[in-house]
Parts: structure tokens; C-alpha cells; sequence
DNA sequence: TGATCTAGTTACCTAAAGGAAACTGGGTCG
DNA sequence: CGACCCAGTTTCCTTTAGGTAACTAGATCA
């Protein structure tokens, strides 16, 4: 079987869709550092909702990204981890995220530019 | 300034939402390969709308990482470019589009065992 | 004159994404 | 007994994404 992105019907694609999610990107970011808990997460990700944060962290464990970890613990506490798996993927979102973080001067100058040049 | 992608108030974030956009992200590797034009891009990448090719190709050409260049032949063609920014990027999400045609059978795989563990 | 190429834009509409907030449930503290 | 912790789930509602399809406009060919 040929592996082409460009095909809609190409498995690679619902993987895509998966991967071009913001919030997902940023919990697999994230428990690249270190195991984090689900009350953690709500704190530390800035503006994701309790049922974004539980939907995207089933997704992510669906897809064998991220592995839960519930302990018998008083509350009870629930630990979420990258799997090796994960970490293949996370690596590479890395990069993604330092880009967007050294290249965000550049976009914004692109935009202010462009947004000139298009009012004249 | 410090860059926190996890604040949502940081400029990165916006450019990370830019990002996490299935349709940019396969335009800017198909550019990246060599310059397309508009019906073309439409040919290629399967299940792109019309609306949509030219709505996402004016987010990246205003974000500085295409280049739109109108040649005046009859009919008139319209060249569309990756910029030296947008091949930074590019490069990156080159890696994250071999990621997901690499381990497209871990993640299906991933889920059929989860699915499985879910549903007894 | 009407069909066809180019590259789009616009209007309409629906399905889905996702936010806010209330609620569950088990346990502990005061 | 009531308040508060964690880790979610559920409901309701609004906003947006995005698809379809029609339309623009200039030039060419038959």
C-alpha cells in the first residue's frame, strides 16, 4: 500500500488531522518533561477547558501517545506519561514549537507588511 | 518578552493555531517540492474546496511564508512559492508528514487495542 | 456567440468544535 | 454535617469551520 498524504482516503490523513491539533500538540509537548497529573495540565496549559483537556488526553492514549496511570492515593491521582511511541512523535513537535517561538517576530513583520501593502 | 507557548495570551500561540492547520501544512509541503499554481494545488491535494486552497494560500502568503506571483500570460497564471521563512518551517513539518507514514500502523494499531480493552 | 480556460469571490447553510458551568463520586478534614 | 480535594462527565449553547455551488472577469477558440 502506497502511503500518500495528498489522498483524503489515505490512513495518513486521519493521523494528520490528529497531529494538526492544537491542544494535543501541547499536552505531548508538555509530558515530554515530565509525567504530569490532570489538574496539572488544567493549570499549566493556558486556556484549555476541563472537556478539551479529558477528550484530547483519551484521543492521545487512544493513539498509544500518552499512557494513563490512575493511584490508589488519597485523592486519588492520576498520572499521565509519554510512551515511546510518543516520544517520536514529541521530538519533532519540539521543534515545531521552538520554531514558532524563534520565527514569531518574523510572521508578525510579514503580516504587519502585508496588511499595509493590501490597505494602500 | 518571554516566549511561553503555553500562555495563551503569547504571540506563538497564534502561530501555533496557524500551525495545527491541516490544509497549510500540506500546501507548504507541496510547495517546498517546487512552485504550484492555484488549479493545480486544487488537483493535487485531494478534498480541498476552492474556498479554502484560497483562503489558507492568503493566511500564508500574509504570514510571510509564500510568495504569490501573477504571470500576465492568457489565461493569466498565478505562481505560488515557498519563501526562505516558509522552507524553515517546511523542513519541520516535512519531518511530522514522514512521522505519520511511518507510524500510521502503530497509532491504528494503538487503538484497535484500546478499543478492544475499553469495550470489555 | 457561446463554451472554456485561468483564478478567484461570495452567499448560503449545516455539522461540528469547543467554552461555561453544573454535577458525580469517593475520601478527608474541621 | 458541611466544605473541599481530585478527576473527570454531562448538558447546554454559541461560534466557527468549512462544504457546495453559483457568480465575476478577461481572453481565446471553434
Amino acid at each position: 500500500m502506497e502511503y500518500n498524504v495528498y489522498a483524503s482516503a489515505c490512513p495518513t490523513r486521519m493521523i494528520f488531522d490528529r497531529i494538526s491539533d492544537k491542544w494535543a500538540l501541547l499536552i505531548l509537548d508538555r509530558l515530554c518533561q515530565q509525567p504530569v497529573r490532570f489538574n496539572q495540565l488544567l493549570r499549566e496549559i493556558d486556556g484549555i477547558s476541563q472537556k478539551m483537556l479529558s477528550q484530547t488526553l483519551k484521543n492521545l492514549e487512544r493513539d498509544g501517545l500518552i499512557k494513563r496511570q490512575a493511584f490508589p492515593t488519597v485523592p486519588v491521582t492520576v498520572e499521565y506519561s509519554i510512551t515511546a511511541l510518543g516520544k517520536t512523535l514529541s521530538s519533532t513537535v519540539n521543534v515545531l514549537i521552538h520554531w514558532a517561538q524563534d520565527n514569531g517576530d518574523a510572521v508578525l513583520a510579514a503580516q504587519v507588511e502585508y496588511d499595509g501593502r493590501m490597505a494602500s
